[in-house]
RNA sequence: GGGCGCGUAGCUCAAUGGUAGAGCAGCGGCCUUUUAAGCCGUUGGUUCAGGGUUCGAGCCCCUGCGCGCUCACCA
């Protein structure tokens, strides 16, 4: 029982919820009757002061119990809802004596309460509901964390905030019902996946959704989570990207789609990576990369314009204009610059593994070249790629689903877009030969060894598909929990997704059938 | 998975190997315009868990668990 395990001041709350019930208060009632936010309500009397007739705005306010400061004969408290706080002002003479001792008694911090009483400015200036009378919505066992908030030249200086990352993330409503800043951050992801929405639909784009439970994965090198359906007797794997669901879409005629949805990699945790993250990926007919470059840029610049009303980002510590154009470096001429190789001069793994041996660059034995070329981009040119860079012209053999450029079969018409030196969206040209794509899967099957995870299974339904015919279109990916992360100045991304995987908290458990 | 670091009251943090503390929260009292309200008093601890060293361990050692940073992994 939740019950048994409970602090003395559990308890005591406890109590307190318990006489409120035999003294024929229902601590839980079913329903509020709030009629105005604390927004609105201040918003209200504002209006009515301006208009020189503050006096007689009654309303029934609602929220959870955030400070209470009781003197005696009166209470001020603060309560917040959705649109922030108001003062609560309780005095002897509207409620009397046993009314009040009632809130003193049996309210505490993180109580939800409904008052009714009508707006007034109090001495010190502040918006205040005069409370007439209130009844307890939802009482509160458990005590939120304390913590104060001051207000120090305009700033708000919170003492004694919650900030242990582990009880923050396993207890994320703990973490958003007190800290206001946590909160923000989730109402900016949502208003950028919004915005993403918008975007995408005032261009004619049609939102679908593909399995996310697939007999065959495929579309990145990654490794998959495996599940099992009973009924159908097969295993099924959580997909790891959405595109080729998507391009059937495009043989199917439906030239412009895209997904907002989870990915899942079985892959190693860090700031930049999470098991299960939210993707977007479009699929463009008669576009190119070129196209979608510039789309990208667009898409990403006016995002951000529209939630955060600006195009200038912080992040670590850089001044990030998202404003168009980007800076556009091509992949051979970019290490060229910066690492002073020439990759066309080495056109064998092992020549370029020679190179990298005498630079010092850690790689394993037997990569082939374009994970090479990747190692080398990663050291060289991520660091440069502060400001929103295209980084274009990837090499093909790490890009089996991207065209070839026509006058270079070695390089395909790929770019990846990076700002604060991390990736953050992926595109190309896509492949649309049916029989150059089955090419590139069988050249993928034996880049990878027998039991490398990454192997794509080939998928001969999507080889059908292709051979039905598919229009030349752009793709493009873009990982949004890493872009939310840009746009509200965030190191993780455990800080925009709310709830992030942690290790199972009771350990005592016994051992699950496997 | 490797390396490093951390784990003390509900929260934020102290404590030379020698009686576990503070502020806030809580509880009792005073207080009719407060806002980190104030003043007086006061409760609260499996120091993550288990083992070891020691006359004596929050502190030192070992193991485990959890979290963080980092490396590896990661189109």
């Amino acid at each position: 029982m939740l019950t048994d395990h409970f602090s003395e001041l559990e308890n005591l709350r406890l109590e307190k919820m318990e006489q409120l019930r035999q003294m024929g208060i229902e601590p839980y009632p079913t329903r509020s009757y709030k009629n105005s936010n604390n927004a609105d309500a201040i918003k209200a009397f504002e209006a009515r002061e301006a208009a020189g007739e503050p006096e007689g705005l009654k309303l029934t306010l609602a929220g959870r119990l955030r400070a209470i400061r009781n003197m005696g004969k009166l209470s001020f408290a603060h309560i917040e809802d959705r649109s922030g706080r108001i003062q609560l002002f309780m005095r002897i003479n509207e409620l009397g004596q046993e009314k009040l001792d009632q809130f003193v008694r049996f309210f505490d911090l993180g109580d939800f309460i409904e008052a009714t009483g009508t707006m007034v400015r109090t001495k010190r200036g502040e918006v205040t509901l005069q409370v007439e009378d209130f009844r307890m919505l939802s009482k509160a066992l458990y005590q939120l964390p304390a913590a104060k908030d001051e207000v120090v030249d305009g700033e708000i200086v919170r003492h004694a905030a919650l900030t242990d990352p582990e009880t923050r993330y396993r207890q994320r409503y703990v973490d958003l019902a007190v800290n206001p800043e946590v909160r923000e951050i989730f109402r900016i992801r949502t208003g950028i996946i919004k915005a993403l929405r918008e975007f995408l639909d005032e261009r004619g784009f049609q939102e679908v959704e593909t399995p996310i439970l697939q007999p065959i994965y495929g579309g990145a090198a990654a490794k998959p989570f495996t599940t099992y359906h009973n009924q159908l007797h097969q295993q099924l794997f959580l997909r790891v990207s959405f595109e080729l669901y998507l391009k059937r879409l495009l043989v199917g005629g439906l030239d412009r789609v895209y997904e907002i949805g989870r990915d899942f990699r079985n892959e190693g945790v860090s700031f930049k990576h999470n098991p299960e993250f939210t993707q977007l990926e479009f699929y463009m007919a008669y576009a190119d990369y070129n196209t979608i470059m510039e789309m990208t840029e667009q898409m990403v610049s006016q995002v951000a314009q529209r939630v955060l009303g600006t195009m200038v980002i912080e992040y670590e510590g850089h001044k990030i204009n998202l404003t168009p154009p980007w800076n556009r470096m091509q992949m051979r001429q970019g290490l060229i610059d910066h690492a002073g190789i020439d990759i066309q001069e080495y056109p064998t793994a092992e020549g370029l593994a020679d190179i990298m041996k005498a630079r010092q660059i850690p790689f394993k034995p037997g990569t082939p070249r374009g994970k090479l070329i990747n190692t080398l981009m990663e050291t060289y040119l991520e660091p440069v790629m502060i400001q929103p860079t295209f980084l274009y012209d990837y090499p093909r053999d790490i890009s089996p689903l991207a065209k070839a450029k026509p006058e270079d079969p070695n390089t395909v018409e790929r770019f990846e877009g990076y700002i604060g030196g991390v990736e953050l969206c992926n595109a190309f040209t896509e492949l649309n030969d049916p029989l150059d794509q089955e090419k590139r899967f069988l050249e993928l099957g034996r880049a990878y060894a027998e039991d490398d995870e990454e192997r794509n299974p080939m998928d001969e339904d999507f080889l059908r598909a292709l051979a039905y015919g598919m229009p030349p279109a752009g793709g493009f990916g873009i990982g949004v929990d890493r872009f939310v992360m840009m746009l509200t100045g965030q190191h993780t991304l455990r800080e925009v997704i709310l709830f992030p995987p942690l290790r199972e908290e009771d350990n005592a458990a016994p051992e699950a059938a496997e």
